[in-house]
DNA sequence: GGACACTACTTCGCATCGCGCACTACTGTG
DNA sequence: CACAGTAGTGCGCGATGCGAAGTAGTGTCC
């Protein structure tokens, strides 16, 4: 598909994304899914959550234990450390900015 | 870079910019890509602008002629046609609803 | 007149990232 | 015992933005 569609919006946000969802509580992969899917981006896979925890793991933005479940597989669980609330202020700001630029394009006439 | 970068942001938004900037007034690639980076978008490269131009044209979304300029090199103007104009308020439509997602997401406290 | 800078466009290959798919593994149910 | 639901991992693909290089036309400066 050419034009815009949600996979490719998902972009460098999903990052985001899950750092927010982690920001109150922490969670296990299949769970974060569950919450960005309620919040509304229903299109997220799977793959690309677990794929996201591990990059911004690697980046040194969340902690992880395991906890092995009595009901269950083990659950990986994510949490946010110092570096990651940073993280999550730092890349809002750059979000919200890139966000109004985007809407000022599309609201734009010819002020100029 | 691991974080959110203005680069990845872009991914699939450059589409909906590119028509943005043409919903006013016919343009060539390089002045679209002026266009861009005075509205904000200061990190988009040339080569990202020719290539999307390139992409919207063959998905039938432009129409495209050539100006010989007495100052430099041809021109290569770019179009809106009917099909880019409901692309743009589609596409337009799918980032609001994704961008008020995301401030969901990102203004979200335990009120669920 | 030749080096340089600016405009304008094209091509190439790279890196990132989200995704679909398949697989493992554990639990509970029909 | 097969199957569905939960939970996680690995693999390869496709889309996309980008940097760098190259071509080409014009004007400027030494």
């Amino acid at each position: 598909m050419l034009p815009v569609d949600t996979t490719q919006l998902l972009k460098g946000v999903l990052d985001l994304a899950v750092l927010a969802a982690l920001r109150d509580e922490d969670g296990y992969g299949y769970d974060i899914l569950r919450r960005l899917r309620t919040a509304g981006l229903g299109e997220v896979g799977d793959a690309s959550v677990y794929g996201t925890l591990r990059r911004l793991f690697n980046a040194g933005l969340l902690t992880t234990y395991v906890v092995p479940s009595v009901e269950g597989p083990h659950r990986k669980y994510y949490s946010l450390n110092a570096a990651g609330r940073d993280e999550l202020q730092r890349s809002g700001k750059i979000w919200h900015g890139f966000a109004s630029t985007m809407d000022d394009l599309l609201r734009e006439r010819e002020t100029a």
